[in-house]
DNA sequence: ATGGCGGCTCGCAGCCGA
C-alpha cells in the first residue's frame, strides 16, 4: 500500500498537476494539506474520474485539508475533539483498517505572534487525539505539513533558523512527544541521513540550490512501521513548473499483513 | 541582504506562508 501526503498551495492552481501525478504515481491513500477550497467548489469530480475518493475539510484562501483513497473512506472526522478550530487543519478517516489523519499543523509564524501559542496548543490537542485515535485504531498514520524541522539536520542552515519558528525547542518537544506515543517517522526512518527536504522557499533560487526544510511527515504507529518498505520524497515534481513549495512524500507499507 | 515568490481576496494592496 502506498501513502503519500502532499501540501499543493491551493488545490485549484495545482490539480492539473495533481491529476497527473495520481496518475503516475498511484498511491492508495493521499493526504493533501492546503487545498483553500471551500467545500462547495470542491474539485471532487476530478479524483472519481481518476478512480479516487475524496473527503475534504476546507475554507476560502487559507488551510484546507483532504484525503483521497482508491477506496471507501469511513469513519470521517472533522477536527481535533475538544479543541474548537475555525481553521480547517485535520481530518481523519479509515481506509482498509487504517486510520489516516491529514494534517496541516498552524505555522506560527513566529515566537511572538499570538499564532505561536496558537500551534502549540494545536500541537497539545493534536497529542491527545491521538491517544483516543490510538486506542480505537492500533494502526495509526499521521501525516502531513507538520511545520516543524525536527533536528537540525532537517535545516539547510541550522545556524541561520536558530531559535525561530518551526525549530524552536517547545515545537521540537511537542514532535518527540508524539513519535514517543509509539510512532516512527518514516522518512527519517526508511530515507536515513540522506533523506532531503520536503519544503523550499520560492524565494531566492531555494531549490535550485537545495536551502530546504523537512517539515512533511510521515508518521506511522508501530504496526505499520514495521511494514514499511520505503519513504521518499518526491523532489522532481517541486522541479515542475510552477510547483508546490512543497514536494510530495510517498511511503509504501506491506500492508494489509496477512495473519 | 528582513528582500525575494506565490497564493489568496466582496481584489488591483495587503495578508499569509515557512
Amino acid at each position: 500500500m502506498k501513502i503519500a501526503t502532499w501540501n499543493v498551495n491551493s488545490l485549484r492552481v495545482r490539480l492539473p498537476q495533481l491529476e497527473a501525478w495520481l496518475a503516475a504515481t498511484q498511491p492508495d491513500v493521499l493526504c493533501l494539506q492546503e487545498t483553500k477550497v471551500r467545500d462547495s467548489d470542491f474539485p471532487a469530480a476530478a479524483f472519481s474520474a481518476l478512480g479516487y475518493q475524496v473527503v475534504f475539510h476546507g475554507q476560502p484562501s487559507y488551510n484546507g485539508v483532504a484525503i483521497a483513497a482508491r477506496g471507501a473512506l469511513t469513519d470521517v472526522e472533522v477536527g481535533l475533539e475538544d479543541f474548537a478550530d475555525e481553521q480547517c487543519r485535520c481530518l481523519s478517516a479509515s481506509y482498509q483498517g487504517l486510520r489516516v489523519a491529514s494534517l496541516y499543523v498552524p505555522n506560527g509564524t513566529a515566537l511572538e505572534s499570538p499564532r505561536y501559542p496558537y500551534k502549540l496548543e494545536w500541537l497539545r490537542a493534536l497529542r491527545a487525539q491521538t491517544v483516543r485515535w490510538l486506542s480505537r485504531s492500533p494502526a495509526l498514520v499521521l501525516t502531513g505539513d507538520f511545520n516543524i524541522a525536527p533536528e537540525d539536520r532537517d535545516v539547510y542552515d541550522p545556524k541561520a533558523w536558530e531559535g525561530s519558528v518551526l525549530v524552536s525547542e517547545p515545537e521540537r518537544t511537542a514532535f518527540r512527544e508524539l513519535l514517543a506515543l509509539g510512532f516512527t517517522d518514516a522518512l527519517r526512518a526508511l530515507g536515513g541521513d540522506q533523506c532531503g527536504f520536503t519544503w523550499w522557499d520560492y524565494r531566492a533560487y531555494a531549490f535550485r540550490r537545495d536551502q530546504g526544510l523537512r517539515i512533511d511527515h510521515i508518521l506511522l504507529s508501530d504496526p505499520l512501521a514495521s511494514a514499511c518498505r520505503a519513504c521518499v520524497v518526491d523532489r522532481e515534481t517541486r522541479a515542475h513548473a510552477r510547483p508546490s513549495d512543497h514536494a510530495p512524500v510517498v511511503a509504501e507499507i506491506a500492508w494489509p499483513i496477512s495473519l
